[in-house]
This record gives C-alpha cells, sequence and structure tokens, in this order.
DNA sequence: TGTACATCAGTGAACGCGCGTTCACTGATGTAC
DNA sequence: TGTACATCAGTGAACGCGCGTTCACTGATGTAC
C-alpha cells in the first residue's frame, strides 16, 4: 500500500479513505443494498445492516455520518449499475445531455436484444424491489428524487439514441417522446411482471416485447 | 335513528357499528387516507392520523385493532374508488372474471376518452403518491399484496373487456395482453409524468395518448 | 312509560421497544523529518 | 532507520424519542321487558 495510493485531501471536512477504507466502503454499501432490498426500507435499520456487515453500528457511521447518506449512496450505486447494463446491451455510448452524440463502437444494436435484456433484468424480483423502493423513496425525499429523476433523465436520452439509429429520419421530438413512452411501458411492466401487482405470463411478456419494439421504431 | 338500521351480529367478535360509528369509521380512513398520501407509510402513525382525525389514539383502536388494519382499509377503498372511476369512464359493467361479459347501457364507449381520464386522473401528484405508496406495501406485506394483485387483475379484466368492444374479432388472449400492456404503460408513465421519474410534457403526452388508444385496438 | 342492562363511543395514561445519533475511546496505519 | 504525530478504522455504551399496543375507565346510546 504506497503512500501515492492515499487520496488527496478535499476542501470538505469528510475523512480521507485509505485503500481499505474504500473496499470496507464497498461492503458496507453491498451489505446495505442487501438488506435495504430484502427487507424495505422502512424494515433496514443501522442494526440490521451493521449485524450484516459485520461490524458495529457506530462504526457505519465513520463512512455515513447519518442513515439518509447511506441509503442516497446505495440507490445511487444501483441505478448507476443499472445505466451501465443499459449501455452493454445497447452497445451504444451515448452522450448523457444529447441522444444525437452516439458512439456506437459495435455498430447498429439488435432491437429485440435490447428488449430482452431489459424484460430479463426484471425477473430477479429483488431487482424490482429495489425499483419499487427507489419510487417510494423519491416520491417523499426531495433528494433522492434528484438523483432518480437523473437516472431515468439519462435512461431515457440513452434510448432515444437507439430510436434514432433505428430511424434517423424521424424528428429528435418524436424519438424522445417514444424513447419515454419505452421506459414507462418497462416500468409498469415490472410491476405487472413481478409478483407486485400482477404474474408473469408467456403470452402477455410476448405482446409486451412486441408493443416494446415497436416503440423504439423497430 | 331507527332500531331496524343497526347491523346483524355476525359471527365474527368485531364491534357492530352504529350508524353514527359507521360514519365515524369512514371519516377515521378519510383522515388516514389524507396522511398517509402526505407523509408516506412510514411517517402516518397513529398519532398523526388520530389527530389530523381529531381524535384520541386510542380511539383508532376501537375500529381498527391494529395499524395494519386501519392501512389496509385505506388501500382497499382506495383502489375500489379507482375501479369506479374507470367504469364511470368506459360506462361499462363488466364481470370481474369475465371480460366477455359486458353490460354497455351507453353503447360503445369512446377510447379516447378513457384515456384522457386515466392520465387526467395521475395529474393529481398525491394520487401517484399513493399508487406508489401502494406498490411499496404490496412488494413487502403479503395481506396487501394480494389486494393489490385483486385489484390489478379486476382492472385489467375491465380494460381488456373495452378493447374487445373495439375488435370483437380479436381472440381473448389479445384482448388481455393488450390490455395488460396498456395497464403497464399507464402505471409506468404516472412515474414518468408526476415528478418522481420525470415531469409532464405535452409533446411525451400526447405520443403516451396514441400509443395507448392504439394498445386499445383503436 | 320506566327501568335495568348490554353494547358502543371515546378518553387518557402507561408499557416496552427499536430507532438514529452522539461521544469518548482504543488500536492500526500512514507521514514527516 | 527510528521516532513522534496525525489520521483513519473500528468499538461500545448511552441518549432521548416516537412508535404501536394495552388497558382500565367514563359517558352515550340502544334494547328488553
Amino acid at each position: 500500500m504506497s503512500g501515492a495510493a492515499r487520496e488527496e485531501k478535499t476542501a470538505g471536512g469528510k475523512p480521507q479513505l485509505t485503500q481499505q477504507g474504500s473496499i470496507r466502503r464497498t461492503s458496507l454499501l453491498d451489505a446495505a443494498e442487501t438488506v435495504l432490498v430484502a427487507k424495505g426500507n422502512a424494515n433496514a435499520s443501522l442494526r440490521t445492516i451493521a449485524d450484516a456487515a459485520g461490524v458495529r453500528i457506530g462504526h457505519l457511521q465513520h463512512y455515513f455520518p447519518t442513515r439518509a447518506d447511506l441509503i442516497k449512496a446505495v440507490l445511487e450505486r444501483a441505478l448507476d449499475r443499472s445505466l451501465e447494463r443499459l449501455a452493454d446491451a445497447t452497445g451504444l455510448r451515448v452522450s448523457p445531455d444529447d441522444p444525437a452524440d452516439i458512439q456506437s463502437p459495435q455498430g447498429r444494436a439488435d432491437t429485440a436484444d435490447v428488449v430482452a435484456v431489459v424484460l430479463a433484468e426484471q425477473d430477479d424480483p429483488q431487482m424490482v424491489r429495489l425499483y419499487v423502493e427507489v419510487w417510494a423513496l423519491a416520491a417523499r425525499d426531495d433528494e433522492i428524487a434528484q438523483v432518480v429523476r437523473e437516472f431515468y433523465r439519462k435512461y431515457v436520452t440513452h434510448v432515444a439514441a437507439l430510436v434514432h439509429l433505428n430511424r434517423p429520419e424521424w424528428p429528435a421530438d418524436l424519438c424522445r417522446a417514444r424513447a419515454e413512452t419505452f421506459v414507462a411501458l418497462v416500468e409498469g411492466a415490472a410491476l405487472l411482471r413481478s409478483g407486485i401487482a400482477g404474474t408473469r405470463s408467456a403470452a402477455v411478456d410476448a405482446e409486451l416485447a412486441r408493443q416494446a419494439e415497436r416503440l423504439l421504431g423497430e
């Protein structure tokens, strides 16, 4: 562990993390995410999370001064991961602001594949639970809401880029409207396919995929 | 207040309600719903609800022995109301089990109107918050989940009946798949239009409505 | 019509519990010279 | 290479608080005869 690995002192009063500390921070986030998904926000107490991580409760505060800090960090990381998965599925690198600013290393993405990947992600009930938790928190907490809206903004932009690739002749407005409609369909489908509001069925899944692909301009 | 108004003694040990008691029960549900929507499940304590209703906390228990009973009653009533509004919008009376068993007093319903009404319902942010709360609760509580799934089952059946009226030649499976896709789109749209995951825009709303109408067979 | 009784409506105090946060502390690691 | 010091990693006990639930109670209303 060389001294150069030490992070620079920043302006904020936050404690600096050693390499080991950074690993520990990650493992605390892992534990918190596991508990949050399994028990929901209401039952994910610091004690439960600390237990899951194998540390004392006071130690959590060393990395995350308040519970809100911890939960926010968990959600930010999880949403970032979702964006990464989407980018992997499309094979596109899109500027978070401009859907026309696309770098597409593997050429045109396969729309049907993308839809399949997005729907497959919902087959993990814990993933859907995490999303439902995110929505409920965002509905009450402004700081969380900001993070969530930023996530969906990037998500929609990325999908709009995909639509743009499928239908270069469409105006940007339509691409964005299609993308937003696609995201609405997919997020609603999560509820109806996960056991929360309904259960999956092959017939409905097929129709869902058909309509989702249509929205993307396929 | 005549004696005949008194309800019959049932098998269960529940206290019987006088006419006045039944009114009070309703007003407690009103207060609980208001607080639940405004503050979320986590912050809707019995004390807050009792305050809002202008009664002492112990009195709540006279009507709802546990907090879970109260919350469940609030959600059941709210979801029933949503189904009523849908039925008003379509003008149909549909058997909750069979989409083909339709009584349509006013003849064929106007699909565009139905879509407009459903989307307009989402313009009330508190309504969307209630739904998000419902989803989050259903994800953790089996009893609530049962109520929620039953609601969506009836909802989808009703929409399927509408599709069936629009496209009598379509097989029942397709009508149901279309209905379920429609409901997914609408519920997802609630998130993206309410400020939770995004904000409304006229352009996206127009596209959303177009696609929703298409799904209904228009 | 009057009285005794059962049930409903509503109060108010107290309970035990789990919560997030605070704080003083010890040991480990890295840094400066 | 060695020592003194600063910072990070992690502990453990205690705090005040709001929570849902319990319970004994009073007053109001309806019922039976």
